[in-house]
DNA sequence: AAGCCGGGGGT
DNA sequence: ACCCCAGGCTT
């Protein structure tokens, strides 16, 4: 793009979005605090999925110091819904920093910000460029899919080397006076106007500078080639009572899928013999194999693997010992405190 | 560079 | 069924 059209579009994009831009929550703040938590929920999820979760959460934790010590399980509990939950522990390890290291003031240059916990070159671009009105690169995927038709390129986008394509356009591109209406309003075009499928492009304001609106086809733009295949897991899972009313949980392993998440007992499909034998064993338990009640039966799709779930209340006619020290009977009011990922409060939800 | 990490909404 | 979403971390 030329000089002169360069200036153009910056003034077109900005002034749309200055015009236009959505009345959103973290809209109504520059504390760059608030932004850095309101760019993390915003990671990968969508925004109206993320306005209650940051409403909440700014509430309860509304400065950098209010959030570094809080339990772990407090802030999944936080978190319950919103998936890819290491996002809030590494913003709690960032934060932390940020209070003990500067003083509770969050760095505003890109070396040193890049360096927290949970901050890449992303997020970090965001923060500099809406908190501190600093002109740095903030490209997500609205901003490639927006640049790759205005610009009309056609990189593969799911190459990680194609993103310095895009930084490098947008550095040449920001508008100096005000970068965070430039990148905003490019997250903002490509969330109401220049959509994945169908752009509005009679409605775009900078649709005199796209290329590809005039010489190539938007809807084709951008490129992205690898598509994932989900791996399918069968899982039988268990909803063990006990005399008291309360129900046998155990919380997940301190890293991978869905870590420090409690759910109810979960085992491999098998043959329901073995699959009662196996727990009965692994958690000291007798269960009541005579009435076993079928609670509810479900697919859930997380981004590389589908469980499929059945799920079954059974009582345990004697409890013993429970030897790993991260499995308990829980009553119902312990139960509702406590962090679960979306399946088991589905079934939970199912139960009564 | 590729795989891992959730959940929901649109088409 | 498939795509995408205000991505980052680990290997």
């Amino acid at each position: 793009m030329n000089y002169p059209y360069i200036k153009q579009f910056r003034k077109a994009l900005v002034t749309w979005y200055l015009e236009e831009q959505r009345d959103l929550p973290w809209r109504h703040t520059k504390e760059p605090y608030q932004i850095w938590v309101s760019e993390v929920m915003l990671q990968q999820t969508r925004v109206d999925t993320v306005i209650p979760y940051y409403n909440r959460f700014i509430e309860k934790y509304p400065t950098a110091e209010s959030l570094a010590y809080t339990p772990e399980e407090e802030l999944l509990k936080m978190w319950e819904g919103l998936g890819y939950y290491s996002r809030v522990r590494n913003l709690q390890a960032g934060v932390r920093e940020v209070v003990e290291v500067y003083g509770g003031k969050v760095p505003d240059n890109r070396v040193d910000i890049s360096k927290l916990k949970g901050v890449g070159p992303y997020t970090a671009g965001a923060i500099l460029s809406i908190a501190y009105g600093k002109p740095e690169h903030a490209v997500d995927g609205n901003v490639m899919r927006v640049l790759s038709r205005v610009l009309n390129i056609d990189a593969d986008i799911a190459l990680p080397k194609t993103k310095e394509i895009f930084e490098e356009a947008v550095t040449k591109l920001i508008d100096i006076e005000n970068p965070s209406a430039f990148n905003q309003g490019l997250m903002e075009l490509g969330a109401l106007i220049c959509t994945p499928t169908s752009p509005k492009c009679l409605l775009c304001p900078v649709r005199d500078y796209c290329t590809a609106f005039h010489e190539g086809n938007p809807s084709s733009l951008p490129v992205k080639s690898k598509k994932l295949k989900t791996k399918d897991i069968h899982y039988d899972v268990y909803v063990i009572r006990n005399k008291d009313g309360s129900y046998l949980m155990e919380k997940r392993m301190e890293e991978g899928l869905l870590a420090n998440m409690w759910q109810f007992i979960m085992v491999e499909r098998d043959e329901v013999e073995n699959s009662l034998t196996k727990v009965e064993k692994q958690y000291n338990v007798i269960l009541n194999r005579e009435l076993i009640e079928p609670i509810i039966s479900f697919k859930h799709v997380f981004s590389h693997l589908k469980w499929h779930i059945s799920s079954y209340l059974v009582d345990a006619i004697e409890t013993g010992e429970l030897s790993q020290l991260n499995t308990a009977f829980l009553t119902k009011e312990q139960i509702e405190s406590i962090p679960m990922p979306v399946p088991m409060l589905k079934i939970w939800g199912n139960l009564t």
